[in-house]
DNA sequence: CTGAAAGCGCTTACAG
DNA sequence: CTGAAAGCGCTTACAG
């Protein structure tokens, strides 16, 4: 900044009030100390202005996996939006217990980011504590917190739109699979199933919980043994609800190599509108993933300006039933 | 600091080394450095550490897009090399051409880390040029930068033999297709392509332009245009090889629309061995690209602590042809 | 083995 | 509107 101030003909004061865009600089002085930056492509060094301001001029995202269609999406929505507020984005993903231990354990965030946003994380309460005790703000994305900021869709109300959605073209038997891994996404899983269950209910039909199948994550052929297993119930399903699509994808992938007709023998449905949904022709419940981090950026943003009420705001986004190739009404004898 | 110094009734020099575990504490003196820090869960400004010793514990990672598997993959295997390395992970996406202005008009991850990781980004020489005076290390992924440390994999070699296994299924009209977007990863398209070309020549088969496709991204029905035009040839090819496995999903997609049979009527290849290549079964060529993240950071670090010859290291990870359902010998009568 | 002091690169009262 | 100076919380020669 020295150099820049120099350059320029000006006091450090002045560079650093003209970078950080305050109004009390002349129009002459500003071109010149713009100039000069831009000359000596001056990039500023964040840990002396935090030393002072207190500010870290860093937002932190922790998460569980990196892997997945949610967490890339979101954070191509946050993106745009930290740059724009000058922000960087700090990732810490820790997927296993040693790592998560760890993580809490010295809770590196602490003094490196202005806020933490915590996405789609099913928090022990011993961790949910931690982070309350922080003093730090936090922001919880794809999952209500009780009286803090929180930004996430109604999982529970589109899943019932989906059920409903199976039973309107006809069907009774409808079955719900699910992840039996931790995934972090607990809280969202738990959801859908009340979801569809209520649609259930409502439609006066009985719940069969041979109906709800946990199936384990990638690995493995358990889908098939699942498909197997509901295709030899007594009463078979004629229609299939996968929590995620990338769970949907593998149930068609499971259903094509046992020669079951989509949506001919049987419906599916996923969750997420995952891009590959519409390449497969999914039918699915769209959630806006990118403005879900966008959402969760000018959130954090709110918090860490303590602008009034943020640190109690719950947003909660709309989902969408995306009709497409892979449903349909039952088959005729059924 | 000073707190926890005046409760241990010893200097702030004293705490300082005590905490940064230097050996030159007795050990009554660490003891009570100690206990004072506890009382106090005294925490250290990195900020301020970051100042005096000029590292900022921090690694950036410049992209240009978030949603894609190799990078979510490659973060995935920098994360826990990251972490046992006491680095936190920035992330730096410029997707569109303003932001990328931007982000090389100020380049601000010159101050705020120790290392940036250039990862898949096809630089523009202006822009190379730029990051080379930077005055900080650089590590170039999935592409190799001539007398840079860089970390990638054969592209060449692996569509050679990608193609290769096409040929000795029996196939002579092999079509490639590529991205016409800019996706960043130009760099191994272009790589792939030679590839795929120096295999059909070394088969002694010719050239044919016609069968080698460039098709818009996600948006739109370019592919079921290409696929179209392919077919549609006077002499169409019986084995599709695309650049990576989400274009080969798109193509089977279409070609599934066209109630074309895989591999019945054609083959088709992938590569990267995206998890959904598994659940299609998609003939691919996997690259390692957790490893590659992984790899990225060791190098990273090595340079960093300018370790001898790191700053001109290439370390090239082996891909490997994984055959599926998806590829067969050509139809009889083609 | 320990302390006093300089200084890292900024921001921010305080003057002018 | 601009500059000189203090100071943010650390680390690091330099003495002792």
């Amino acid at each position: 900044m020295a150099d820049v101030a120099h350059r320029a003909g000006v006091s450090v004061s002045t560079v650093s009030r003209t970078l950080r865009g305050l109004s009390t600089v002349s129009d002459t002085t500003r071109a010149r100390v713009e100039a000069a930056a831009r000359e000596l492509s001056f990039a500023i060094t964040r840990s002396a202005s935090s030393l002072v301001t207190g500010r870290t001029g860093r937002v932190a995202v922790l998460t569980p996996h990196l892997e997945t269609w949610f967490l890339s999406a979101a954070l191509a929505g946050m993106a745009p939006a930290l740059r724009e507020a000058g922000l960087d984005l700090l990732v810490y993903s820790v997927a296993d217990v040693r790592e998560r231990a760890d993580f809490f354990d010295r809770l590196p965030a602490r003094r490196n980011a202005d806020a933490l946003l915590v996405v789609s994380f099913a928090l022990t309460p011993a961790e949910r504590a931690r982070l309350d005790g922080l003093g730090m703000p936090l922001v919880f994305v794809s999952q209500h917190a009780e009286g803090r900021p929180s930004v996430y869709v109604d999982d529970a109300d589109a899943a019932l739109r989906g059920t409903r959605h199976l039973i309107n073209l006809g069907h009774r038997r409808i079955a719900f699979l699910q992840t039996s891994d931790e995934t972090g996404f607990a809280w969202s899983s738990k959801n859908r199933l009340a979801g569809h269950l209520r649609a259930l209910a409502d439609a006066g039909l009985e719940r069969d919980d041979s109906l709800i199948m946990s199936v384990p994550g990638w690995k493995g052929s358990g889908m098939g043994a699942a498909v197997g297993r509901l295709l030899s119930l007594q009463d078979p399903p004629t229609a299939l609800f996968a929590e995620t699509d990338d769970f949907a994808f593998r149930l068609l992938a499971a259903l094509r190599e046992a020669n079951v007709a989509v949506p001919g023998r049987v419906s599916v449905m996923g969750f997420d509108d995952h891009v590959m949904a519409g390449v497969l022709g999914l039918t699915t419940l769209a959630q806006p993933a990118a403005e879900i981090g966008r959402t969760a950026v000018h959130l954090a943003r709110s918090v860490i300006e303590d602008v009034d009420g943020a640190h109690r705001r719950h947003i909660v986004l709309p989902t969408e039933l995306v009709p497409r190739g892979s449903t349909a009404p039952p088959p005729a004898g059924s």
